[in-house]
DNA sequence: TTGTTGAAATGACCGTGGTCAATATTGCCG
DNA sequence: CGGCAATATTGACCACGGTCATTTCAACAA
């Protein structure tokens, strides 16, 4: 199926989405079954696969809605006047992102689209993400030695390992989460304010 | 079992593993099955689980040797004393993590290790490739306002960024993956210099 | 009301990763 | 050799995502 088109499609697929998010509430992304989706919306299994092409199109539908509610609030700041607002900014993000290990590797692998024309809703989110960045550090006091974009790029790029390093045994160092983002976006949007600043 | 110390128990795992690798060379890593594994080793399929974890620990043994082996070329070259250097000692690792995307989901997933003890073979590369493009940035013409460590993080995560974007539908630009990480390497590397050399 | 058509829902079935109690093999001792 | 742990292997079985031929239902025309 495409597209619902009739009522009783809409309020089923309403009913497995709510069921779903209720259940990924109680118990996380990863503890997700599509068996207790259907049982919680009364339907059969095959329907939930008339709904969604495989379960990670539920949880991509779900992980990108938490996402852009979180972008809403960042878009709704002011323009970040410094690196200080720019983290105010992008923790929520962050963290989010941190939360779980397992919606993690789901918003890594749906971060990009597959094929040009279906862009899924993480995948919108990250390029929603990357134009508010961009636009920010276009107005900012940030390096302006190269183009807006490609700052935006990198910082997406900062997010991904900051997360990454969050999940790896290999980097626990002092400080947090926090610190290390910190401390990317300083080197990378005030290359030379670095050593004025601290690296730390 | 957490090492073979009986002969016939190495064997076993030995030809697990060399079945396994010749199926990966002929239909690529997505369509490994654990099945065709243990049938071409002639064991039944519980032994395979008394030898690996799951499926994925022996992925992250086959993809680990290989980036491996890419890094032992690496490791053999001198120094790299510019952006260009740079580029020719990494891009074979940028090619190899691009040529498949099941097995870039899986370098990802694995590129930390979940426990402290526990590093994998693919987190173990990771691990290896940081102090070598540590060692490099430390030595060569490249920015000294922040550590080498923390620019050698970062050069991992534009890495990764470049191979994520070569897979991903929004941002299929002009010159390919080879033109994008010299953008993020020169950028990051090279921030004041970013403006004469030109930013493509 | 009834007939017709396409959308929606069904559930038995499959593929494949992973488990585990039972069995077989190895290595070592006397 | 025969007995005995420890280790290695087995394969029936389970969990869970996903398929598809079949059936049910909604909407509309006559």
């Amino acid at each position: 199926m495409r597209q619902p088109i009739q009522k009783r499609a809409r309020a089923t697929r309403d009913r497995l989405v709510e069921v779903a998010a209720n259940l990924v509430r109680r118990g996380g992304f990863e503890a997700l079954r599509v068996e207790e989706v259907v049982l919680g919306a009364g339907v059969a299994k095959g329907t939930f696969f008339a709904h969604f092409r495989d379960k990670d199109a539920l949880l991509d539908l779900l992980i990108g809605a938490e996402i852009d509610a979180l972008l809403d609030a960042a878009a709704a700041r002011p323009a970040p006047r410094g690196i200080d607002d720019l983290m105010d900014a992008l923790m929520p993000l962050v963290r989010f992102m941190a939360s779980e290990r397992y919606a993690f590797d789901v918003i890594l692998r749906y971060s990009g689209a597959a094929v040009i024309e279906e862009i899924g809703p993480i995948a919108a989110t990250f390029v929603r993400q990357d134009r508010l960045v961009a636009e920010w550090v276009g107005d900012g006091p940030f390096r302006d030695d190269v183009p807006p974009a490609l700052l935006s790029e990198g910082v997406q790029a900062f997010l991904i390992q900051t997360v990454a390093l969050e999940f790896c045994a290999a980097h626990q160092g002092p400080g947090g989460i926090e610190a290390r983002l910190r401390q990317y976006l300083m080197a990378w949007l005030l290359p030379a304010a670095a050593t004025d600043r601290g690296a730390g």
